[in-house]
DNA sequence: GTGCATGCAAAGGCTTTGCATACCA
DNA sequence: TGGTATGCAAAGCCTTTGCATGCAC
């Protein structure tokens, strides 16, 4: 992405974030504004140790809970998405504009494909519909082995 | 069912324990056989603190690395399965014997439903062959309401 | 008897909360 | 200036681990 794009589109999500703040008299300080930062730049999934560690490069003394008050906003205003891959620490992804989308996770290297098949999506609904039940959100992860770890695994 | 049969599955279960943990040289305590017992008695979805009260009510004095402890065994062989549904707690459930199945959860009063769309497996299967992922497990997970709740909602 | 299992308590890992101070509006 | 935000540390929650003792084999 040509840097002036990107930089249109976090100007967006800046927006997003000043306006929701604004409308719950909450403030802009200078702390948000660097974990919005962070979290935009890295662009795919991060736990909140990483978006710590990150902040902390540029201003020291952030601390965790911030780090955390934070996402939580990012949550609520709908830039970030909790993910739960069930390895007993949430990550979060950036969600400004973006799709719905389901994950594939590499369990040996990490790596994850995001993906959206609306075959399935359908299906979902359908036999949510064949039991009465009304479909809120879902999730779903697909866990095995990337190309590359196949590979790997082999030789 | 009947208890007949109620009590030959038991059996096997049983059986399945013990076979397990002789081929182990782990022993086939008092406890053991308890937290085993009442974990099938639950039949359905059971978090280790539930399990922990179930097995107190008969053993006032089994402690909770003992639960943990063994519905670890009780998964290695196969006769529980973790569930974690993203609440900060796993649960399990009874394996034995069962088909794969995804759940609905009723976000209200947590209930559950189980199924199995065999569409949406085959199009698991495409869709990460088609990224060249090697697919080893997923979860999959449907949260909305269920008809009771929906119901209650409207009234 | 030997060695695994147990119970208790303490520690771990991640996340949230309390509180005095700092800072935005 | 008033009230929110911050940073630090402490607490919470669920789960695991350490250790002396107990029990199955």
């Amino acid at each position: 992405m040509k840097n002036a794009v990107k930089d249109k589109r976090r100007e967006r999500e800046y927006e997003v974030f000043s306006q929701y703040l604004k409308g719950k008299d909450l403030k802009l300080t200078s702390q948000r504004e660097l974990i919005l930062e962070a979290f935009l730049a890295q662009g795919g999934h991060i736990s909140a140790e990483e978006l710590y560690q990150r902040a902390r490069e540029k201003k020291p003394h952030v601390g965790f809970a911030t780090v955390y008050r934070t996402l939580k906003h990012l949550t609520q205003c709908g830039l970030a998405r909790e993910l739960d891959f069930g390895d007993g620490r949430i990550k979060y992804e950036p969600e400004f504009n973006r799709r719905h989308h389901d994950h594939m996770i590499c369990t040996q290297c990490g790596a994850y494909i995001e993906f959206l098949n609306p075959q399935i999506e359908e299906l979902q609904e359908q036999v949510s519909r064949k039991h009465g039940f009304k479909i809120t959100s879902h999730r779903m992860q697909l866990y095995g082995l990337c190309q590359k770890c196949q590979k790997n695994a082999k030789s």
